[in-house]
DNA sequence: CGCAGTGTTGAAGCATATCAACTTGGGTGG
DNA sequence: CCACCCAAGTTGATATGCTTCAACACTGCG
């Protein structure tokens, strides 16, 4: 059930089988969500953290203007939530952007592992790291890139993370978000996002129809984003 | 010397006595850095972690074209760059923004740390969560706030933040930056963010003269801003 | 004394928001 | 089964916000 997380993992470092074992214990409970429907609420304080299994979710912040931005964008083999262990109450809600399937693991066994399996608590702490390291890539983008550069980098970041848990085909994968969704991921208007996309279709970088993004030129669409890969870690090394 | 990391630290949960003296024996080394040196440097791989003692430092990535970008402030008591425990490689320079006083503490120390303090790890995670939150709340603001909103939101969090380690006086505190950095952090040009400085001035909120911010009208800073603090976490709670 | 960094101002041009209208496709109820 | 409707995408026009460029004042410092 939890191959995604473990796949996710090990693109960071090797895993014994017997913390393979204790990981897949830790998830007790799972649930199907609906699109739209929320899988944590801003302000709640759960006792659990949640795994992403299956389908994109988001987190995000609605303003009193009504207006939205999503500050993250979670895929299969996601903890999304992981932080709120720590932190206790969440700042922001998390949304299920298509249909999700999502498991639970209580914070209470989360404290036994960071008691009992050093190891697999570093590398729970570098995935949230990591988290912060997109956040900070995020805020590069939208402060001083283009909005042609700041969605281009997005679609490098979404494929390689993507492809870590096997989600993408050659150079393409299922992007089924709406313009709407991808205006509140880039701070942008509809309208505004709608003309960017087609900068990039223009460019013949890439088409992004059907819910499917495909590259056609992958060098010129890292060139155009300045993107670097660093940030994600994908390297496999001891943590 | 590291009195405002256990400053930090107690803002969010209770320290036995036993876990300050491990936290004192951890940071061996120290060393002062003048203004605008780099206290890490992007790309590098640190074997050890930096505790900022004394100054303010920033996070900082610089762009092909030249320009700046600041993804995070650091004041006294913040570990600037844990987070390179788990990830290794910097992805982001570190610079002193003013003359700064750190201390060092080694990885392979922190990785004892993690098989025998199960408490102050969680505290550590804590902390590196914590920053991930300010991320996305500038995220928020660089997406849906108005620029005006956006520097009235980082008065209030950096008042709030400097005001756990002591360095507020009423109402106001140093913050001893040029226009051209602050203008780095929230992703502006300096004549416009010059302009949206004298907007907050002329509303009689704020000034910021001779380095120092005096908030005049705490109430309507937070209104302008839309500012809640849950994000920064500073209930004392058991973690 | 002159020079460099910092803050300030005004004008012109580009980027993005907002508003409004129209298209398309899929889903639904009559 | 068809007509309709609604959500999503697209387009153009106008308004606003922000950048860029250029100039100038002020300060501390060599």
């Amino acid at each position: 059930m939890i191959n995604p997380l473990i796949s996710n993992l090990k693109s960071h470092d090797t895993l014994t089988l017997h913390e393979e074992k204790v990981l897949s214990r830790l998830f007790t409970r799972d649930k199907r969500v609906l699109v739209d429907e929320d899988i944590v609420l801003q302000g709640s304080r759960p006792p659990f953290s949640t795994l992403l299994l299956e389908g994109i979710s988001a987190r995000y912040r609605v303003m009193e203007d009504g207006s939205r931005q999503i500050t993250a964008i979670n895929i299969a083999g996601d903890f999304v939530d992981l932080h709120a262990f720590m932190v206790k109450t969440m700042d922001h809600g998390i949304v299920a952007l298509t249909p999700c399937h999502i498991a639970f693991a209580d914070h209470s066994d989360l404290k036994i592992l960071t008691e009992q399996e050093p190891h697999l608590t570093r590398l729970f702490w570098l995935t949230t790291v990591i988290d912060a390291a997109i956040h900070r890539e995020w805020i590069v983008a939208m402060g001083r890139r283009t909005k042609k550069a700041h969605l281009a980098h997005l679609v490098c970041e979404l494929f390689l993370r993507l492809q870590v848990v096997g989600l993408t085909i050659g150079r393409s994968f299922s992007l089924p978000l709406s313009q709407v969704e991808l205006a509140d991921v880039l701070g942008l208007s509809v309208v505004h996002l709608n003309k960017t996309l087609q900068g990039l279709r223009k460019d013949g970088v890439l088409t992004w129809a059907d819910r499917t993004v495909e590259i056609f030129d992958w060098d010129r669409l890292l060139e155009i984003a300045e993107f670097d890969a660093t940030y994600l870690n994908l390297a496999v090394e001891p943590r």
